[in-house]
DNA sequence: GCGACTTTGTGTACCCGTTCACAAAGCCCT
DNA sequence: AGGGCTTTGTGAACGGGTACACAAAGTCGC
């Protein structure tokens, strides 16, 4: 029942980009009244196999109890101290076009660790209106706005053109993380994190791997005989 | 200038991942009336090491002349031809809140390669209603309307709840590739593809690392000091 | 026509992450 | 109290992907 005494130092990126779906399978448990979990079905629930759950949770302590599984209550608690959301980010949301629109209200309802404290656009039909409880402010007051309410996390909606301003508009007062959804690539400075979600990348990843199933009349593909 | 007679079997899955950067970045080339590029500037356009997109590159063919680079046309229609994007394929939405009604317009407007052939929901007071120049049906009408229009390719961008139901019935239809929104791990049978895209999940991966940035008032981290 | 220069394509070494398989460790039942 | 059962945590082997560095291959100037 020791805490983590010397496993502080560095979970591995795979790692990160995991925990949150063990996270919510967790939540999931926990509102099914369920209180422990062995590795094989939390790992179920998340998708991944066990192996690799206990890999990942190794890195962070070692909770869990051999012979019984995990007390989900108490994994979870760790798992949210780990991500770093034990306490609500300032989120600021850039560009409410029709995604970032979709966006402020996902984040506003859905999503816990994070609070939208600022939606901007440039558009002055945009400004004034009002998404998800929330008065939409003109891009120009980016700095007040993000200074003032101690933005961290800017996540950028707007068109390609205009992305990498306001990312530079972003890291010049301060914030460290940039959730890009124009469809580009940013240039930051070391320190800054910046992860890219790109909706056409993914479908297209997915046209790669339909085009090899279907036996499509453009190219020879004698790849592999399945029985008929 | 020989094509690729023997390259044909097995793209890494991470250079797939990386190739609808790479046509980005040389479409944007085109547009600029640029028509040749070596592999450090290409690299650079698609925020990669130079060593790596050579890399990726050669899994497709010898395209590109020593001492002088890639041909942009060429390359981009080659890129275009291994991901299936020579014609467009038929992609159906189920789901048209926010975040459905977002991916119909982006999808209906900006990107090559697909098209928009469906967009359904549950609920009758979205359906009926036109989205990007098209009708919303019913999802009673999922399966019918999906093998009418051929569809390959399927987004769920339902609740949670709803998001398995409707990937069973896209399977069961014959859609191979799923593009899941649903904060949900989908089942499905083996040689059907998903990719799942989250919000929560993205935002919470940049928490982890903003965390461990700021040296916030709750644990000792002397991780690296900065001159100030 | 030839030499110098540029840039590709790749052999090689390395590193991160995954998987296997099992010993260590705790609980439960008798 | 102790043996057997279950499940964790991890050493070790493996595999895919990345980075380095350079030889092969082509262009351009003279």
């Amino acid at each position: 029942m020791i805490a983590d005494p010397a496993a502080r130092q560095g979970v591995p990126e795979a790692t990160v980009a995991r925990l949150p779906q063990y996270l919510r399978a967790l939540s999931d448990l926990v509102e099914r009244g369920v209180s422990t979990v062995s590795s094989e079905e939390l790992a179920a629930a998340a998708g991944v196999r066990s192996a690799k759950l206990r890999r990942d949770l190794s890195h962070l302590g070692s909770y869990g109890v051999r012979g019984v599984g995990y007390e989900v209550a108490m994994l979870a608690h760790e798992i949210t101290r780990e991500l770093g959301l034990a306490k609500d980010w300032p989120v600021a949301i850039v560009g409410l076009g029709n995604l970032g629109h979709a966006l402020a209200a996902y984040l506003g309802f859905t999503t816990r660790g994070f609070q939208v404290v600022a939606l901007l656009d440039r558009d002055p039909d945009v400004i004034g209106e009002e998404i998800a409880g929330m008065i939409v402010g003109s891009v120009d007051d980016l700095e007040r706005i993000v200074t003032e309410r101690g933005v961290a996390i800017g996540v950028i909606a707007t068109p390609a053109a205009s992305a990498q301003e306001v990312c530079n508009r972003f890291v010049a007062v301060g914030v460290g993380s940039v959730l890009n959804f124009a469809p580009c690539v940013l240039s930051v400075p070391a320190g800054v994190d910046v992860r890219k979600v790109d909706l056409s990348t993914e479908l297209q990843i997915l046209a790669f791997h339909e085009q090899r199933k279907a036996p499509a009349a453009q190219e020879r593909m004698p790849l592999l005989e399945v029985a008929p």
